[in-house]
DNA sequence: TTGAAACATGAACCAGCATTCAAGTTTCTA
DNA sequence: TAGAAACTTGAATGCTGGTTCATGTTTCAA
């Protein structure tokens, strides 16, 4: 009787990885369909039967793969999470200028967005469903941009640190933000990444860059 | 029977606005105590019973006030969402300075936060509870303050408009939220604002203003 | 080829909670 | 001060949907 090895792993939280390239599929399945109804419908309005109806799987088979309802959820936080990570990362691999890199960042990050809107809709809700993801994701997002930006003090006696980085955090997810609300209507990244580059070399009213 | 006119009020979305003082103040006492419950538990883990038990009034009150759980929630947005730019407004009124206001701005509304702190748990869940109270608060917000820092460009051809101000508002969210998660350990008001005020005025790296 | 592990299935269970309602009590008005 | 309107009460209702489980099928190592 499986029964029991099943409540074992449920019992031990340890979601064993599946063993055999179907059950891979399967899995993967599952996300790909819980990412599509939980970006439309928000958590508490997605159904497992929704899920699994999506996923082409049984209801079941959820289980096979996911303890609960709310340990998927998880793992899309995670998976989505690294994915800003790995979409911003390589963008701004070469680039020197500090605030250059910036930019940079804020382009991808904005690309990536558009690639994945149901990003806000997910990340935002973990805040109540999965709330230490939710927290990991916005503490390590900003000490990647801390890190970045720390070199970009020209002038002594002036530390950039974590308030800066949570600003420019909180610049970029607005504007992404802005970017899904208003959907086609929105500015094209590259205008958008310009404007706020503009803001962190010379402020908000101060004469542009050379060109 | 009351049960009719009820009904009626029910059917039309009218909610009656309380007749009596007694009225008044019952009304108010589960706005209060929704307000706490909510920024505890969320809305979903938040039972109508739970509010009512804690404003000290019967389950069925509630109905006398609020045709649903969910009206009440926008009720809660929209008060929220008044205080911010109630407690903003008076404090930016007299400052000429455009980045002298948008500190001002700031620091009141980090101060706004540190007595509600309730505010973020409200506003961000009524993305996927109350979509358009939460939608009608951000494009408002943001777009008072495109109007103070539309005056801002003192260089000709430099328009500034709704992607500096969506970016200023989402760094201002960004540090209220990471005060709150910080709780004890921030910054004081004062100084993330000055931190900000320096961006604004000469960018990320750039020197600092005279004293 | 075979047996055990992995995976799949969907009906049934059940707990939680929003909402209703019928019967009271208090407040206001004339 | 009476009658109507406003307000209060909490037990009962009804439904949704997450989770379990017993049974059946597929995969794979030896």
């Amino acid at each position: 009787m499986d029964g029991v090895k099943q409540a074992e792993r449920m019992a031990s939280r340890q979601q064993r990885e599946p063993r055999t390239k179907r059950g891979r599929l399967t899995r993967q399945r599952i996300l790909d369909a819980a990412a599509v109804e939980f970006g439309e419908k928000g958590f508490h309005d997605t159904s497992i039967v929704a899920i699994t109806q999506r996923a082409g799987v049984a209801l079941g088979s959820f289980y096979t793969y996911f303890a609960s309802k709310q340990e998927l959820f998880e793992a899309l936080v995670e998976h989505l999470s690294n994915g800003v990570r790995d979409a911003v990362g390589p963008a701004i691999a070469g680039v020197d200028d500090p605030i250059e890199r910036e930019g940079e960042a804020l382009a991808a990050f904005l690309g990536f967005v558009s690639d994945h809107r149901e990003i806000y809709r997910i990340i935002d809700e973990a805040e109540f469903v999965a709330p230490q993801a939710w927290r990991r994701h916005y503490t390590s997002t900003a000490k990647r941009i801390e890190e970045r930006i720390m070199q970009a003090s020209d002038e002594p006696g002036r530390e950039i640190g974590e308030v800066e980085a949570w600003a420019i955090m909180g610049m970029n997810v607005f504007l992404g933000l802005r970017s899904v609300l208003l959907d086609g209507a929105a500015d094209a990244p590259a205008d958008i990444s310009q404007r706020v580059m503009r803001i962190l070399r010379s402020g908000l009213s101060g004469s542009a860059p050379s060109p």
